[in-house]
RNA sequence: GCGAUUGUGGCGAAGUGGUUAACGCAUCGGAUUGUGGUUCCGACAUUCGUGGGUUCGAUUCCCAUCAGUCGCCCCA
């Protein structure tokens, strides 16, 4: 039996990849308008990292993550998401030093979690994502919402629902922490055993449990936004202000809570709205994370992020039967007719290629029927004929495949004559 | 971790306890001795995910295993 690829993976075959390609283009282009700088961190980190940054009780890093021991006992872990490392990174490079401020980055790459993969999920995915550290003005909340729908809305994404809710500083999460203890723990009781756990580790969690989401309880359970302290609310209506005055389009919902523990105030997440997207609706998810810089051993830096799986990126856009404008096309293709011919045009197709044009001959030995064919398959612009004729009176035959009109030039001149026709 | 479902040529897809494993697309060759998207003709799976069992005989029945797909949990 031949090797096939690891469960969870695969591979992104040309025809496919045009389209990754596109996307990657876009981000950056969006970051450098938006003045995000690349960050690229190392794919795995120690898994100290993520025990202290994701959160110890969060499935990520219960039943999720890529753990091993290298050769020196180490226990290291493919990377389950980017912000740990680009907060790490931050930190540990002193970036809160710098002149400019706040930090903006982005990065792109490959994440790594333990799944059973199905639609729209992965063992290994990619994920672009963008972190600001070093400000707590809700404008820059705003920004990084904006840059995120920009993105979808750049590639023709239609059919998107942005989700926010503010999880509150610290003060505002413990009062409603203790509310919903007070809520649920009379009745805890009646709910599945990982709300059970959720009780004294994690209530907020409770109400994103899909299980027991019709329980009474859950209907009248505290919402986070009725235990806002004035600071949180003022922040998290000042987000709301700065989206409605560029015109993003939102909804608040009170039930969102994102699985990391990192986060605080403004949370949102991005949604597919198309038929037949699948079970799985989420595109990019993101939020705040003041503390998360102290949590890893940096002094204070505020910080808010987003990430995005290109995947469902690429399957929303397929759902919403998108085309994106790929065009593969070959300028000239060489047809060549017997082995004086055929060789000529190894050195033709190399100075073709030099001088700027995507140039393409054939290598299968085939009948020029076949050549034409394959010229033709592969959205030739040009085909020139080279055959025992054209070289014994130094000329080429020049096809146009779109008229299919065809003149006979000097070999000489080919090159600027088809730069001309270019 | 749990559940459902599928696994036949490059792709799509029929099929049966017994021998020639349909068909379509794609590809290659020819009709058209040097010209593409049409048409016609021809070629193209010692083999039915892998291992084992039942059987005189298994691609077809049983078991196991691996893999894909979808769903639950959770998430990107």
């Amino acid at each position: 039996m031949s090797i096939r690829l690891p469960r969870g993976t695969q591979d992104i075959l040309p025809g496919q990849v045009e389209k990754w390609q596109l996307i990657e283009e876009k981000a950056r282009e969006l970051c450098a308008n938006f003045q995000y700088s690349e960050i690229r961190t190392p794919i795995f980190e120690h898994t100290e990292l993520f025990l202290r940054s994701v959160g110890d009780t969060t499935d990520i890093v219960q039943k999720e993550m890529y753990e091993f021991k290298d050769r020196g006992d180490r226990s290291l872990t493919l990377r389950p998401e980017g912000t740990a490392a680009v907060v790490r990174s931050f930190v540990e490079h002193k970036m809160y030093g710098d002149a400019n401020q706040p930090v903006k980055l982005y990065y792109m790459g490959p994440m790594f979690r333990y799944e059973r993969p199905q639609a729209g999920r992965y063992r290994q995915f990619v994920q672009f994502g963008v972190e600001a550290i070093g400000s707590a003005d809700p404008a820059i909340d705003a920004e990084v919402i904006a840059l995120a729908m920009s993105l979808y809305g750049s590639l023709g994404l239609k059919k998107l629902k942005l989700i926010i809710n503010s999880l509150g500083d610290k003060e505002s999460r413990n009062a409603h922490r203790q509310a919903l203890v007070d809520h649920f723990k009379p009745r805890i009781g009646e709910f599945c055993s990982d709300c059970q756990n959720r009780l004294e580790k994690n209530p907020m969690r409770i109400l994103d449990c899909k299980q027991d989401h019709d329980h009474e309880l859950m209907k009248n359970a505290p919402s986070i936004l009725d235990y806002l302290n004035t600071n949180s609310k003022i922040y998290f209506n000042k987000v709301q202000q700065y989206l409605t005055n560029l015109n993003i389009p939102f909804e608040v919902d009170s039930n969102l809570v994102r699985g990391l523990d990192y986060y605080n105030h403004t949370a949102f997440e991005i949604m597919s709205d198309a038929e037949g997207f699948g079970a799985i609706t989420t595109l990019c998810g993101g939020g705040r994370y003041n503390g998360l810089t102290e949590e890893i051993g940096g002094p204070e830096a505020p910080g808010i992020g987003f990430a995005m799986s290109i995947e469902r990126f690429i399957a929303a856009l397929d759902a919403e039967n998108i085309e994106l404008p790929i065009k593969n096309e070959i300028d000239c293709y060489l047809v060549s007719l017997g082995e004086e011919a055929k060789d000529y045009t190894v050195g033709l197709l190399h100075k073709l290629r030099l001088a700027g044009f995507s140039a393409e001959r054939d290598y299968l030995d085939r009948k020029i029927k076949a050549q034409f064919k394959a010229a033709d398959r592969s959205n030739a612009k040009y085909v020139a004929v080279l055959g025992e004729d054209e070289l014994k009176a130094n000329k080429i035959n020049l096809k146009s495949m779109a008229t299919g009109e065809q003149m006979e030039i000097e070999l000489e001149t080919f090159i600027d004559k088809l730069a001309e026709l270019i």
